[in-house]
DNA sequence: ACGTATATCAAACGAACGTTTGATTGTCAA
DNA sequence: TTGACAATCAAACGTTCGTTTGATATACGT
């Protein structure tokens, strides 16, 4: 035990100062001392709660990523069982919900895809982790609960691009939110959240609006 | 002038390897010696041409990711000059043809979207680069080309939404080879590619292939 | 041939990096 | 009260970082 700064353990305190400055600045970015500065504690208490840097950038998403991972689930397993139906339309609209609105804090939800994103660009041994553990789970998930509803002549890679496609809007909408408000002029306030699950459901059963005369 | 390691000025070779190397392991991971030793010149070439490593680092966007960017834009205008049409099937076929298959190489494509995904975790000066020259002119382009054709109740945020979700479609399957390519289980081969941009265009236009009984 | 930019070089600067060490503290069973 | 163990600490290790300096080499107008 310790005197405990701030009500926690320096073990805990550091694995979430940790992922706060990994996923703000980068592994590469932030420095032992910046984390243990931060958390309160001795520069030695890396090496000494995890042996090294590394460990503990791993532990961040061991411990903390992939539990957060498991809330947005079951969120949108919560959102599902609220609808009359497991339709397409009900699925996508429990998805996005999940993911846009869901049980995060726009600061969770900001860490958790700035993290998952460098994994993507830059893959370390935190990526299979999350490839495992959470990526293939829900697509598999995913698959299931819409195959019976899409056409008998889609294929297995068919049913998977067409998930791969909500996902890809689900996931720019909240990893490039930046890019997106300046785009479309103002910030993700909650009306434009849920004009915005409202398009994704729309564009996923419809696509674009097309004038049925002019296609 | 100088002896000219591989017939470049030592400035071009600083900037092309500095691409290279920003673009795999991120800015903060990347020395200005890693740089220079690999560009085979001397540690002080980088001051000497670019002032400091950030100068230099802008500059890449500047002199090479918006050039390559306008590659991208001049192949899209060239894609849809030789379809019959501007309809929206031309349209987005173009769009998707000119990012996915192109005219980068391979390693052109992964860098280029490497860089610019960074900025969008993280951004710099270089984001108001990206942004100003290339996304804001893309997105007021293709909402032109695609206004004529949508219902005239879709006001321009759900214009700019739909034009936003063909682009995460586009950006996604580029940026995330690597999880898409684990997940569907076999790499980005030419076939996949003709599939893929398929794909982007039927869901684009119509979204999930839905039974009629079903929906 | 000479003087002047332009370009490249080796060497060094102080600062920050990840990690290790050994001493010091607090806690609790014996 | 004592001994053992877990936790924290200040201090130092050697390395690498971005940048600067001053010397050296090359090209070109005069």
């Amino acid at each position: 035990m310790s005197p405990d700064n701030g009500s926690k353990t320096t073990r805990d305190r550091l694995l979430e100062v940790a992922e706060t400055l990994f996923a703000q600045k980068g592994y590469d970015a932030v420095s032992v001392r910046k984390i243990t500065t931060a958390a309160g504690c001795n520069l030695a208490a890396v090496n000494y709660h995890f042996g090294n840097k590394k460990t503990l950038y791993l532990n961040v998403f061991r411990e903390r990523w992939v539990s957060r991972a498991q809330r947005i689930r079951a969120c949108f397993e919560e959102n599902l069982t609220g609808c009359d139906d497991t339709s397409p339309a009900s699925v996508i609209q429990s998805l996005a919900e999940a993911l846009i609105k869901g049980p995060l804090t726009d600061k969770e939800r900001l860490f958790h895809f700035q993290l998952m994103t460098r994994e993507i660009i830059k893959p370390t041994e935190a990526f299979e982790i999350v490839l495992e553990e959470t990526m293939k789970p829900s697509f598999e998930g995913l698959g299931q609960l819409l195959q019976p509803y899409l056409h008998e002549s889609i294929d297995e890679e068919r049913t998977l691009l067409n998930i791969l496609s909500i996902f890809s809007m689900v996931l720019y909408f909240n990893f490039a939110r930046l890019p997106v408000s300046k785009i479309i002029g103002h910030a993700y306030d909650q009306p434009f959240k849920d004009r915005l699950v409202q398009h994704i459901v729309d564009f996923s059963l419809s696509g674009l609006p097309v004038k049925e005369d002019a296609r």
